[in-house]
DNA sequence: GGAATAACCGTATGGTCATATGGTTTCGCG
DNA sequence: CGCGAAACCATATGACCATACGGTTATTCC
């Protein structure tokens, strides 16, 4: 049921996921839906929560890759963040559903807990991404942490934003899907420039 | 009848803004909001565009102030941006608006076309800031005016959420509201390092 | 086998909403 | 004055939706 609304408001919005089109992508009851979910609400904030641990699950899968494989701390985040872009139709999907859940975080509280939960998620792997980085001599030593993770993770939202509207728009002479990678590049190299070749 | 709309949805949200309800907000009937618009639709859309085109005026008020009294384009810059924040109640609601059209444009494209228009408008005028830096020496001749644009809107874009969310968030020992600013600052100063003094 | 439990269904209900309709009042102006 | 257009109103209509309800089938477990 949880992909059943994934897909519906992916397709056509928050709105024309109602408990009777769920019950018809399904393909069971309006009854059935109720008897798993106590409101609708419910049902929407479970679908939500589904694939937002379905993102973290495959980023940290990522992550957990580039450390088997030795790999550099830039390296590693240059890999896993774009992850978060919508640049192919299933994270357009993924990138429709949860701008719907962000509106409605305005209004639900538990929605928004939800959201924030999230996106405190990705600030905390940047965060120990910048630590570990210092620790090792990768990093500057008087770089902040916190403030360097706020940094990427705006930046990186901010570029979503971008990307879903227009993902070919040239900008200064890539479209933006190869701008937005050059972008998020200079910047981790910036924070990571890779002079002592550290492992993390 | 666009104050009302605003109002209701800053307040609970777009679907809180139906044709009654606006109604009563104004304090007329329903007959009277359809005989100024043909639709619910273009009620809404309206409503947007025109709370849209009163941010950008402020923006750009700001600039010509700030163009006005000669100061750097840096100083500038760090002065608009910050009004695209959710730093107090107006703007919290403004915020609030603008992210619930925001999920209505994934399904209605005229709305799409009328945000898509706003954010070229904010990255227009960072390219034109940049290109104004290049010409009298101020910014780095090799930086591309649109990925620089581009850069600054996603993150202020970006940072405005992490705003909304939690303003007071500790983050390195400041509260948000001023770690945001500092990263801002820190951005600006990387493209317009304030070396030659020049004004815009 | 049989009873309790979970899975499952179809429909009814009460509410909300956008829009349509057929009006009345107000006002500008020749 | 008078008349046409606009501003303005109250209510009707038809659609849709979340949830409630009373029921049947399947499964599990003693």
């Amino acid at each position: 049921m949880a992909q059943a609304v994934r897909r519906l408001v992916a397709h056509d919005g928050l709105d024309a996921a109602t408990v009777a089109a769920v019950a018809r992508e399904v393909g069971c009851s309006v009854g059935l839906v109720q008897h798993y979910f106590p409101s609708k609400d419910a049902l929407l904030l479970f679908a939500y929560e589904r694939m937002q641990a379905d993102q973290l699950d495959r980023v940290a899968r990522l992550i957990a890759e580039g450390e088997a494989g030795r790999q550099p701390i830039r390296a590693i985040l240059l890999r896993c963040l774009p992850e978060l872009w919508p640049l192919d139709e299933d994270r357009r999907g993924e990138y429709r559903v949860d701008r719907a859940f962000h509106a409605r975080a305005l209004d639900n509280p538990t929605v928004a807990e939800a959201a924030g939960r999230a996106a405190a998620v990705v600030r905390g792997e940047l965060a120990r991404a910048v630590t570990n980085g210092k620790e090792c001599g990768e990093v500057e030593a008087d770089t902040d942490a916190e403030l360097a993770a706020a940094e990427l993770a705006a930046l990186v939202a901010g570029l979503a934003d971008d990307l879903y509207r227009e993902p070919d728009r040239p900008v200064g002479g890539l479209p933006l899907r190869g701008a937005a990678t050059a972008i998020l590049t200079a910047r981790l190299a910036h924070y990571f420039p890779g002079t002592c070749r550290h492992y993390r």
